[in-house]
DNA sequence: TGTACATCAGTGAACGCGCGTTCACTGATGTAC
DNA sequence: TGTACATCAGTGAACGCGCGTTCACTGATGTAC
């Protein structure tokens, strides 16, 4: 039958969110059509009112999810310290669904459409800007490069986290990333090339 | 028609060898098993004679790949900072099927069984003992700390640089890293919390 | 050493299942009068 | 304001295709005598 506008838009952005938790949980691949509407609320027939196939719909989920920066509603604003604590948590890591969509997301774009990789590049050229803003450095062009590195070391730490049986492993992955960005001169001062 | 023992063996490494390299390149679910036997020179039929399921392929797929440490042949043993400067490079971003196993299937590893999981957890343990020794650092825990750290930029960096469709986005995002890695005291120094 | 035979890895047709996609139908919505 | 009707999002059965898996068969291998 049909429906309200506003019940329109509402299935369209429940459709988004579905499809986006559960790539995030279990990959782009691996979630159906039927997965995808089953969790909005629908049936599957209903699919196609909202996207033209299943890979339109992923280059939508991309373009949705790379956007929400960071994890779980954290923003890098305040400093990216405390983003990296709120960031490098069990509870993060926990929450594949509902956190962070690079450390989820970006190991599979590599392998899909342009239009997803050029999602993505805009998405992360934004992020990168923002995060410059939020990190120790005498230059623009330094703390670029600062925020390019420490975003490198978050996004890397919580997949290889994530990927690890062994629990003990998993926290001291995540601790060790944010120590040495907590506090970036403890792990540096020592090495051989820090003399001065 | 029955072969000889050699030609089994040699058979059993080429299905292994073929199934990591497609599957580096294009994920574990999506790649199948006549992809496999193929690859290989053999028909779909024969897989069965060497692995009980797909599921048991990929399991062993990721013990043997994990172990492979670092990328194309490169081992961490001559420093890390030669290490990185091999790892971060366009040619091994270009090269995912040939390339490190932790960049192109640990976040798939997340998703994947409890055996593929300690698998995985197994050979970063080992590979994290190895860099430990290439990195500098006055202790111990002070070395394994900041090898963590350096892998999860490698990896991060890695994976990320390979997601954009920007191919200067993706060049400085390795270069960014690399010269972060080498000179760690430049990007570090002039930060809020690095005054004496 | 030569021969007969049991073994067994590879072949390719076949099966069942699930997935993406289509489509005739339904009936609430929103509009035209 | 009330009524008749065109619209169109959702439903669920159906389709085709590809994939993982099975299995009867083949014929080279390696062994027993």
């Amino acid at each position: 039958m049909k429906i309200s506008q506003d019940r329109l838009v509402e299935n369209r952005r429940r459709l988004l969110a579905a499809a986006t938790r559960l790539m995030r949980e279990s990959g782009c691949q691996t979630v159906g059509v039927a997965d995808v509407t089953r969790a909005a609320g629908l049936t599957h027939g209903a699919f196609y009112n909202h996207f033209s196939s299943k890979e339109d719909l992923i280059e939508q989920v991309f373009a949705h999810a790379m956007l929400q920066s960071g994890a779980r509603g954290f923003v890098p604003d305040d400093g990216i310290e405390a983003f990296a604590r709120e960031y490098l948590t069990p509870e993060h890591r926990d929450d594949t669904g509902g956190g962070c969509s690079y450390a989820a997301l970006a190991a599979e774009a590599s392998r899909l459409s342009p239009g997803v990789r050029e999602a993505v590049g805009t998405a992360l050229g934004g992020l990168i800007e923002r995060l410059s803003r939020a990190v120790p450095g005498r230059s623009k062009v330094e703390r670029r490069r600062v925020a390019i590195h420490r975003w490198s070391a978050m996004v890397g730490a919580l997949i290889l986290a994530r990927a690890v049986d062994d629990a003990a492993l998993s926290d001291e992955i995540l601790t060790s990333v944010l120590i040495s960005l907590d506090h970036p001169k403890r792990g540096r001062r020592a090495g051989t090339d820090n003399r001065r």
